[in-house]
DNA sequence: TATGAATGAGCATTCATTCAT
DNA sequence: CATGAATGAATGCTCATTCAT
């Protein structure tokens, strides 16, 4: 029984998630509301009504696609390890996560989210607890130690964390919005921001 | 006759910004689709049919907002005037205008615009041809001049204004995704960010 | 006040004259429903709201045609005369009399009339008792009267006024339907109908 | 599968063949432009959507009429034979052929097709090419025949054709407009028009 | 479970008609 | 009378959802 229940599990969450795909996939070609189920289930090479048997209803494709970047999101970051190693290497190294975590899971997941969350305050109210703010909480603690420990300069955490937050965040939507030469010189980014980060655009003492 | 034309041509204006102020308000309620004609017209106090006077389509109340944007769209921005005045003053001034620009022309009108550029080719296309594009040419002036006269350090143009405009951008996408904190501390960020872009959070060299 | 009320008059059919002809046009061009009141108007180089100070609505412009295809309609057709002058001429001469009629009116006319009386009952039966009863009344008797007189076969002259009201009618109805050989060769069908329907088509007796 | 998708295809061919039932019925009754999508769905005894299931749009209906009648259309008509039997047999032959041709299909079908026909620029060619092009060809060709074997008076075949199609037709029609004699008499007509197009109306050598 | 035909609510759009100027 | 902007009822069509097979 627990054999097969768990077997019939494995064959749920692997059909949720071929249809996921083919969500996320149509949904970023023409938008969550121009794509239509008979869309997705082409796509996905299944029937309209299948679907329905793994998803109440096509808004539920959207939040199955919120919980699976939940899963995956590690909160981890490591930010316990502030102490050891140097600064600007823990920071690019942290801009490089965040990153390669947007990468792995794909542009076209952001594309998708970002739109129907600027719309859908429900669904806005789910990501910021499930995802932002906990990232957020992290930071800050990570930011204030730093400032803490005068590693830093004085600076609110809170905002700190939005400018590098949105730092990275407007990059990916620069992107997202069609700029050419993000796309063709995106691993050139990473290194540039921690640069400007930590040690500004003026030139002097900051320098290596 | 130029009499009554000119009046005409007002009027004409005056419905269509009126609609438009209608149509901002109800996409960044409910989005754009969910969004139906008749509530554009029910908050705009007009007829259904009304608006079809004005505009094609809905899709073309979309663009309407998208030319609104572009009219009041100064592009001056006294990049000329880059070798008068000190260079943290100007880069103060330069990211005070953008948020400035923003906040007037309304956050709803950016969350609206965002949300259905990410989801339409074409719109995006048209967007980044009028508005991303001249911005960022004229950027990419000012940094390269800045670069060459060694008043910045030696960084690619192109990069060093995606990583600047994406600064603002993300923070205005935070705020948008609902950020309470960047709601009610907006105005401390153009210091904060001008702070960090120009000097970097490593403490030392860059002070004043 | 009866020259200015004349004038007036004048005034008013030479409007309502106007409108119709711009109506005949648009809507055998466009067939009556896909024609809107704004495409009547502007054919007619007035403003669409004027339409409605010379008729109650659109189905009123179908009346309209009609009232003015009856009102040139002449029920004359000297069958009186019938007895004078030899049969062939006088077949010939009513075959002609048909043709120019149609011709005189405009194909365009009948093409939305026929059309629209197809597909509308009340109008069909308006037409009916206007136009083709007392047409057929008349005809009728005139071929009682040359049965009586033996100078054609004995027929029933109800069937052999729709024989050959529907052998005028049904080379119309061809040539709307776009024949482009009856168009071309329109001139030649009178004689070639008379021909037929006097003498037929069997070689023999009946010729001259 | 062979099997399946056999029966497929003949639940598909009943449901479109009961809709077009339908239309023609509410299109005859109201006309194509005034009958709507409900109507029809609501005679046929189905849902709006479903019709849409089985036709691209509306204007796809009437062309779904007109593809059923053109698969009914049987161009045969045995104008081989023509060199067998009498010409007066197979005239009426040919005339009862083409009433019972109308009757069959019903005489709704003509008035909705005849009536969009007169209207529609492109139904019209359609019409043109698909069914009364390849019956004029074959009419001409036969009556040309008969010229050469001196079996009818020289006349051009194309006048003839017309001519005799138009004598038809014009009972049709006359019939749609409403005549109650046409409809009570309509069997007398086949013989008495066969009677005038091979004898003519006036007494004489032709005589059988 | 998978299917996909049927459903019908919902919406963009049109256009005849009205009426203030 | 003439105008044409405003109106809103009417309708074709879409598509999320259901459910019998």
């Amino acid at each position: 029984m627990t054999q097969i229940d768990a077997i019939q599990e494995q064959l749920i969450a692997a059909r949720r998630s071929q249809i996921l795909d083919a969500a996320t996939k149509v949904f970023a070609a023409k938008g969550f509301h121009r794509a239509t189920i008979k869309d997705v289930a082409k796509t996905a090479g299944i029937a309209d009504g299948t679907i329905y048997n793994y998803f109440k209803n096509k808004t539920a494709l959207i939040l199955g696609l919120l919980d699976r970047l939940n899963e995956t999101e590690d909160r981890a970051m490591n930010f316990e390890q502030v102490n050891k190693g140097d600064l600007q290497e823990q920071m690019r190294s942290y801009i490089h996560h965040r990153f390669e975590k947007v990468e792995a899971q794909g542009f076209d997941l952001f594309q998708v989210l970002i739109s129907e969350l600027l719309v859908d305050a429900e669904l806005r109210e789910l990501y910021y607890q499930q995802i932002i703010k906990p990232t957020y909480t992290l930071a800050e603690t990570f930011f204030g130690q730093l400032t803490a420990e005068e590693r830093i300069k004085s600076m609110d955490p809170v905002l700190a964390t939005r400018i590098i937050s949105g730092a990275v965040l407007g990059l990916i939507l620069q992107r997202l919005l069609g700029d050419a030469d993000l796309q063709s010189r995106w691993n050139e980014l990473p290194d540039a921001i921690t640069e400007i980060i930590l040690k500004g655009l003026i030139p002097g003492g900051n320098n290596e």
